[in-house]
Order: C-alpha cells, then sequence, then structure tokens
DNA sequence: ACTGGCACTCCTAGCCGGGGAGTGCCAAAC
DNA sequence: GTTTGGCACTCCCCGGCTAGGAGTGCCAGT
C-alpha cells in the first residue's frame, strides 16, 4: 500500500470527523496539499475502497471510513494530539482538590466528559487488586453493627447486619481486633480464605456472632459491589448532530449496567503492556454498540487496579481523545501513588 | 362549567395521552359513550379551548390538552389507579430485599423507573432532616484520619483528613468520645453550634487536631454531601415515539444536575399537608422543563425526610403515575420506619 | 503514472395536487 | 334552548415528480 494512499485515507477520516458528511475525492485533493488531483484521489479511493478501508453509502456519493479504516487510522496515522497547557493545568487542578477517593472518581468523570465531549466511564478501583487496610466495627446498636472496610487504594465499603446475640464494647473491640489481626495487609484475593478460619479462632461465646460477621465479610468482599463504576455525560450522546439519534436508547440502557460497563472497559491490560485501547464498532462484541468506540485506559499507582474510558461514535476525534484519556488516566494514578 | 364539558376535556387527556395525536371530535363521541353526537361534542369544544383548557396545533387539528387542562384532569378528573395486586407484591419483595439506606435508594429508583417507564429521582434523606447516630474515627496512618458519620436516617457519610500532628491510639478514642458527647442524638441543624465549641473542650496538646477535625465535621454536615440524589430509567426518555427528540439533551444535562434535580422534586411538603405533589409544565419555573411533568412525594418514617419522584413528558398517564409514586413512597417510609 | 473531460448515477430539496381529517357554522329537530 | 345533521372550508400529510448538484468511473491524452 501506497504512501498517498494512506494519506488518502488519513485526509478521509479527519475530514469525515470533522464533517460527518461523506467525502469526496475534490476535498480531499484541495483541503490536503497532496499535490495531485482529483482524478488520482479517486483511483486511490478505489483501491481503498477495494480493501475494505471506505465504503460509499450509495453510488455517487462520498466516502465514509469503515471499522477497519478507522482501526489502521488509530493504529498507524493518528498522530496524537497532546492537551494544550491550559488543558493541562485544567486538568491538575481540578484533581488536585480531590479529597477522597469518590470525589477523585467524580472528579475524574466530570473531566474526561468535559474534554472529550463524550460519555465518560470510570470504574472504582477494583476490590480484586485491592489489599484491607483497616476494618472498623461500629456498634449502632446492642445488636445492630456496622461494618467499615478501607482498602490500601482508597475504597470504603460499608455495610450493616444484626448480630444474632447483643454484645458488649469490649466483645465488639475483641471481634475488630481478631479480623484486623487476620485481615490486615491481605489482598482481598486471599480474603476468603482468611474469613474461613475466622469462626475458629474466636472465643466459644462469640463463635456465631462471628460467624455471621464472617458471612457480611464474605459478602462484603465478592458481592455486589466488587465492581463500581461512574459515568458522565451522558448528555454528549446528543452532540454530533443527533449521530445516536435512531439507537439512543440500547445505549442509555447500556449506562445503567454495571456488566456491560466493564464489559467494555474491558481487560485493557491484558497481556500486552499497552495501557491503553480502542475498541471500536463490533470490536465491542455487544450488538447495540456497533456504532460505538471505546478509548479506555487503565489507571493505578504502579499496577492496574482500575479502568477509565470515554465512549463515542466510531466517528469521533481518536488523536484528541485518546490523549485526553491517557492524561488523565496518568494524573489519576499519580494521585493514587501519592495518597497510598 | 358542565359536567359533560369535563367528561370530554378527560376523554381528551386520555385519548391523547394513549395516542400521542391529537383527538378530534368524532373519536371523542364515539370511543366515550357520551351519548352526545359529534356536533355536540365540538360545542364543547370550543368552549373548552376558549377556556384556555385545550388547543389546536392548527385550524381543522383535533385537539391538545394545555398545562391547564392536564391541571384540572389531574386535579378534579383522573381517577387514581392503584396497583395491581403483582405490582403490589413485587414492589415489596424487591424493597424487602435491600439490606441498607444505599441499597434501599437505589432499589426504590429502579422500582420507579420500571413501573412508570419514566425516569426516577430519588433524593437521600436529608441531613437537614436527620440527627447523628453515632461518629466514628478511624485512624488510617499516624496522621490521616478517616472519620464517619452514622445518621438516624441510615445515612454513612466518611470523609479522610490529615491530623496536623501524629496521634497516638488513647487520643484517637478521646477524640471520638469527644464528639460523639457533644453531637450524638442532635439533629444536624443544631450541629454547627455543638462543633463550634467542640475546641474549647479539648485538652490543650489536642486544640489543634481538634479544631481541624471540627473544620472536617463541619464540612461533613453543611457540604456538597448534603443532598444527594440517585436517578435511574434515563432510557425511558426515548420512549413514547421519542417525544422530547428535540429536546432531549438540556434534560440528559440536568440529570446530572443535583441542583436541578433537586429543585423539581422540590419542597413537595411545604405547608399544605399534601404528600404528593404533581407539577406540569412550566409549573416547574425552568426553562428547559417546558414539555415535562414531574409527579414527586416526600418519604421518611413519620416526618418527611427526603423526596422521591418521577420524570416524563407532560402527557404522561398521571392516574398511573401517581399511584406507583405514592405506593413506593410509602413502602420506602415503613422500611425506614422498622429499620429506625 | 497522472490528469482533464465527460457521461452517468443517485441523492436531495422543492413543488404540486389529491385525499382526508377535523373544524365552524347554520338551519332544522327534539 | 340544547342538540343534531349537513356542508363548505381549511390545512396537514403524503406521494410523485422534477431540477439541481455532488460525486463517481472510465477513457483518452499527456
Amino acid at each position: 500500500m501506497d504512501d498517498r494512499k494512506l494519506e488518502v485515507l488519513r485526509a478521509i477520516v479527519e475530514d469525515y470527523v470533522a464533517t460527518q458528511e461523506p467525502v469526496g475525492s475534490k476535498a480531499v485533493a484541495q483541503r490536503h496539499a497532496l499535490g495531485v488531483s482529483a482524478a488520482t484521489v479517486r483511483n486511490d479511493m478505489a483501491y481503498l475502497e477495494e480493501a475494505g478501508y471506505i465504503h460509499q453509502p450509495h453510488t455517487s456519493a462520498g466516502r465514509i471510513p469503515t471499522v477497519k479504516g478507522y482501526r489502521l487510522f488509530v493504529d498507524r496515522l493518528g498522530k496524537i494530539k497532546p492537551l494544550s497547557v491550559a488543558e493541562r493545568r485544567a486538568v491538575h487542578r481540578f484533581l488536585a482538590e480531590a479529597i477522597d477517593l469518590d470525589d477523585v472518581v467524580t472528579r475524574t468523570t466530570r473531566l474526561l466528559a468535559q474534554l472529550t465531549h463524550q460519555v465518560a466511564v470510570v470504574q472504582y478501583p477494583s476490590l480484586n487488586r485491592s489489599a484491607v487496610r483497616h476494618l472498623e466495627l461500629v456498634s449502632l446498636s446492642p445488636q445492630r453493627l456496622m461494618l467499615v472496610m478501607i482498602t490500601d487504594t482508597g475504597r470504603v465499603e460499608q455495610r450493616q447486619f444484626e448480630a444474632p446475640a447483643e454484645l458488649g464494647e469490649g466483645d465488639v473491640l475483641e471481634l475488630r481486633r481478631l479480623i484486623n489481626e487476620q485481615l490486615q495487609g491481605k489482598p482481598l484475593t486471599d480474603a476468603p480464605k482468611a474469613i474461613g478460619s475466622l469462626t475458629e479462632l474466636a472465643r466459644p461465646e462469640l463463635k456465631t456472632t462471628t460467624s455471621a460477621l464472617a458471612r457480611v465479610l464474605l459478602d462484603t468482599v465478592v458481592s455486589r459491589t466488587e465492581e463500581r463504576v461512574a459515568v458522565a455525560g451522558a448528555a454528549n450522546l446528543t452532540r454530533n448532530g443527533g449521530y445516536f439519534a435512531g439507537s439512543l436508547r440500547p445505549i442509555l440502557e447500556a449506562l445503567e449496567e454495571e456488566v456491560v460497563l466493564m464489559q467494555l472497559l474491558g481487560r485493557t491490560d491484558a497481556g500486552s503492556g499497552a495501557l491503553l485501547t480502542v475498541r471500536i464498532g463490533d470490536e465491542n462484541e455487544i450488538a447495540d454498540f456497533r456504532e460505538t468506540a471505546v478509548v479506555a485506559a487503565g489507571y493505578g499507582p504502579g499496577a492496574v487496579v482500575g479502568h477509565m474510558g470515554v465512549l463515542g461514535p466510531t466517528r469521533m476525534d481518536y488523536p484528541g481523545t485518546i490523549a485526553a484519556v491517557r492524561a488523565v488516566a496518568r494524573y489519576v494514578s499519580e494521585i493514587l501513588e501519592q495518597n497510598r
């Protein structure tokens, strides 16, 4: 494949993203200084179409990139546009003000949505990749307890439950000591085993309570709260001249389904060391997202503990979006590092 | 105003809601057994239009209810359709499974969204109407502390902060005792005063730490976390043949703005003892919501501690929606009562 | 290998006219 | 005096049609 053909493809992608209209040979020849005539561009276009990178909505219309075309663009042609100094500074300032993990996550979603003009999705640090920093047991009433778990990634999960018997202050202290001894510092993936042996270690009088506590602990560690995500910028779906007009419904639905969102953010780090993934159109393997692209990145202090990303139409500004997601992911990682 | 004229108005509202198309005199005369001819209905319609309850999109089209028309319908004509037994049972079962306040709130939003096919909004119990049940101080590292506040309405707010000096275990215990002594049982509206006097009560060595703690407490009580809302069912905005097609953007934006949502849920209980409010079209006093109706209800154990509601097009099924919101609000109140 | 020219395709926007739904009014009937 | 059937009228909606234009593919010439 010719160098010039690649240039033509780039021109088509860029123009199409900018105008949202099929782009013709004349426009390409004129607006991008290729030094050749429209007729030549036409020949290249015929080749690109044959090879599956672009297609025509109908005879005698301009060309539109296919998923394959976008893919090639992202992999080889897109020169990442770094954020402007002002944007960089805004990111830093806005995130630096965050006071805890919740705040970091919500601010991150807003920031991503604003920078990219797309829908932003941020996963809380996965419990799978976190370790117990501290467990707190609070007695709300003689029989009602609250368990608070704080992880080294800053997540705070809390859970209330009923104790099978009334507990004195000493009992609560003892239980707190017991669970912290057993679990503090342990990665949550190892927790179930440790939790299993809790009951044996307790004083006979506390055994039933301990086993209730163990159930709650286990539940906290592996249950519904395991993955959490925050979303912002849904209104951006109506941008771009309502591109999603027809298929907006399923996307709005998906945004309220953690499972789908997690699938979209996906295993960015799987195998390869690449921290950033772009999934375009049907690469997402979800029927409703055939016109949707996802730009996602892992983040975390050192190791990846979670993912964040952005979701938009396949015809989006990849270079800009990639730069934004990468910058934000990096900076959030830094912040987590500091707070460790 | 004639009884029959009211019947005609009801017919128009009901048919318009069902079909989403302007309704004509013939349809009214036929489908609703009024025992009069289309010509008579026409006369009544002319009157209703004159009085501002309905209007024509253009000459020679059917009639559409105005905001004033919907209002009359809701106030005097709509017979609330109680939920079916199956629905009732589903509500009870689904909510009974909730394990804590967070769970209650998210389940409630989903339930409302599903029952009404609209967007559901649920406000967490307002801190203004809650009292401190317990304050917990957890030491994460010698200088890093976490404050956890639990209210009598079940809300749990947590906040991390840096202490100005290293603290021993005894210090933490002492501070915890101090703040609980001063605040436990107090309504949060009274808290600021009590917090103000905290520093004086502390041991000299702990004064600086206490005042830092006081700042954090104050912040927790009155800050950004004061009002929280959960939303579900945004995808329902695309129902109804995309009624919102044109104005979807501002509504999606509003759904991410707590301030706007709170304004919409509004002071349902203000003055009057009515627990349920319907605000139609420009009664909302927000420009973008001129085609939107809100059905909201207060909830809480005994007194109202928060609001929940549903948001949809002005042409919505008021009787059904009102019944659903009322039923859910009542049941959530019951649950909070039990958990008190 | 590139270019200008040219015929061809097909979409789009605008115009026109018929059909239909619904109205308002009037005179007659109950 | 309220109700009714009749009737002329208005205006939207829809389909078909046409003119215009953008873009293509191909070919012959450079």
